[in-house]
DNA sequence: TATGAATGAGCATTCATTCAT
DNA sequence: AATGAATGAATGCTCATTCAT
């Protein structure tokens, strides 16, 4: 009688162990051997539960994507103030040790998609349930037009991704208080104009 | 006599080819023959010139740097206002197929940078540059503390990376006139606060 | 499960194929390609079993090292008279085509070690255990104080040496009955006087 | 009116550059660059006075031959006795740092002669000149027949290589005066044999 | 005569992938 | 299902050699 593993599991192990090395090495710098014993497998399990090592990546990409997502507090859409608003934002910052992780692990994603369209439509996928969550989210704060919830949500987008950056490549720099004043400095005044408008 | 050449016409020159092939093919998948083979030189030359792939791929993101800043128009620091300064931000996104360019070259060794502690000071230092620019800048809207400008900067540049970075991977969701408007929404706020405060 | 190897037999299947190929062509000719063909691998079953061309290279010099060290014949340390002493001596030298080809290897391997401190330190600790069998194996002859057994020993070793080496760089010039002439002729008078000494 | 050079002494100096690398480097290690610049002249200029890397090597062992070949003090053929000889004989030994670089690329020689039969003919070629030397001075301690001659040269060149080869090896452990000692042990006895032979 | 920029073949090395077990 | 030995294509790099000046 065989061993009965569960497969699902097994791959978002081997992902996690990928998203591990990738912080550590880069993802050019990824062997799969590296990842196999990260996971405790061998290299033959790696290719065998994945078509090889683009899978493998696209695999821990969404693992991270995953994890990102899990991050933020699940709150309801009753009504919310702008202050809890951004609070929430800064959730997805590199604050701690796992966040940070996550966060180096996607700008290694970002430099190889620009030469891989794959992995582009990927983080077009991605960046749009992000984008969907937020204007999910902004009409607890003001009702207002799909157009303008649009802007609204690509502007609390980018103030993320601007500060999340410069975090992830300067960390010694950017502890969570200033990551969170710039954050909060770039929507306070934004999302302020937003609740006011009529 | 040897022929007798400018050997730092040559490095910039081959600098250039690198970002063009790694526009193309990204940074790992840059190979220095193809480099060499976009400069119109042999591999051997590339490597006469540079001590050897790293030192091509550091010249051609200093090479980046250099055009990036310069793309920032020579205006005075003479009274100006606040849509004057978005106008001028807005000269660093990829609005261009050359800004484009950059920008994706950017981001590719931002990819790196996480797991290579020489670009990642680079980065630093580049970073250091440009902020410094803009607190240089900023005291034609208003006068203020060396603490009010860093901060008022580093939401500029937040701003700044975070609607190119989606626009460099979403090129074709996001035309100029999103990421004008999208800037433009993130730091009309802010500046006009910052103008205001007295 | 996976086909098992001799991981040892494989190294020195492949240390052996070295030799042969060092003997062929030199130490720096020697190309891990043609190691690889020698062994009846392909390149990277070598750096598979080895680290690299260095590790191939030492243990290649090890295998000769234990290869000229079972030369000689196992004889007992009980009485032994100067000429079979002698006739032992001579089991060194490169009387035969496997002795020529350790002698060939031996000699490239000094001219690397000049310059490799790595391969010097080796070559000390083989001198080292040649010296200790030597110096185990005189007390046969006679009884004598560590000094004049260490000094005997010198004598022999350079003795040795000195027609092994004149005897593998014009081996048509040099064949058994001038190399146990010349070195019986140094070592005969030497030995009867360390046996006579009292 | 072209500048006037002397090629001979050129050639002498590219090739005593030449012993300086391979001394430091080792011969593989050589490259023709390094030996232009510890030449004080351009890569060009040594392909200009050599068809090639080969011909370098050629001229450098060449030239430290003349220089082994100088060391000997060109003591007369009159009547002389053993341990004048010996002493003459440890002249040859690297007994000091010259000696020892030119035993040092010496070595280097051999090392590639196993494989080189142009090195291997120049070998035969200088070992045959200082054994013709010997076999002129031998007389000048007892008259013999050339066959006994040329046995007693073979023996003290054995031992002269012997004990080189040993001391280039092991500097730190073979100081002058047990070089000397050594050689002294091998070659008394022989030649005191030699001596009183009738 | 002499320069040194440029060439390009040749090398070790890396690593995803395959496959017999 | 899982192993890990073996493959071999692909790459960066070295360096002797060439040649226009």
């Amino acid at each position: 009688m065989p061993k009965l593993v569960d497969i699902t599991s097994q791959r978002r192990a081997i992902a996690g162990a990928a998203i591990s090395v990738i912080n550590d090495v880069g993802l050019d710098g990824a062997r799969l051997r590296d990842v196999a014993r990260a996971a405790n497998v061998t290299t033959g399990a790696v290719t065998h539960y994945f078509d090889g090592k683009d899978a493998v990546v696209e695999a821990a990409l969404e693992e991270v994507v995953r994890r990102i997502l899990a991050k933020q507090e699940r709150a309801g859409t009753k009504r919310m103030d702008v202050r809890t608003f951004i609070s929430q934002a800064c959730s997805y910052l590199p604050l701690d040790a796992e966040g940070r992780q996550e966060w180096r692990v996607w700008l290694a994603f970002w430099g190889r998609a620009i030469a891989d369209e794959r992995l582009r439509a990927l983080h077009r996928q991605y960046y749009a349930a992000i984008a969907g969550r937020l204007v999910d989210l902004l009409p607890s704060i003001r009702k207002a037009s799909r157009r303008q919830l649009t802007r609204c949500a690509d502007a609390v987008i980018a103030a993320i991704d601007g500060v999340g950056v410069r975090a992830t490549l300067e960390p010694e720099l950017w502890p969570p208080k200033r990551q969170r004043e710039t954050l909060a400095g770039l929507l306070l005044p934004v999302l302020t104009e937003f609740a006011e408008e009529k």
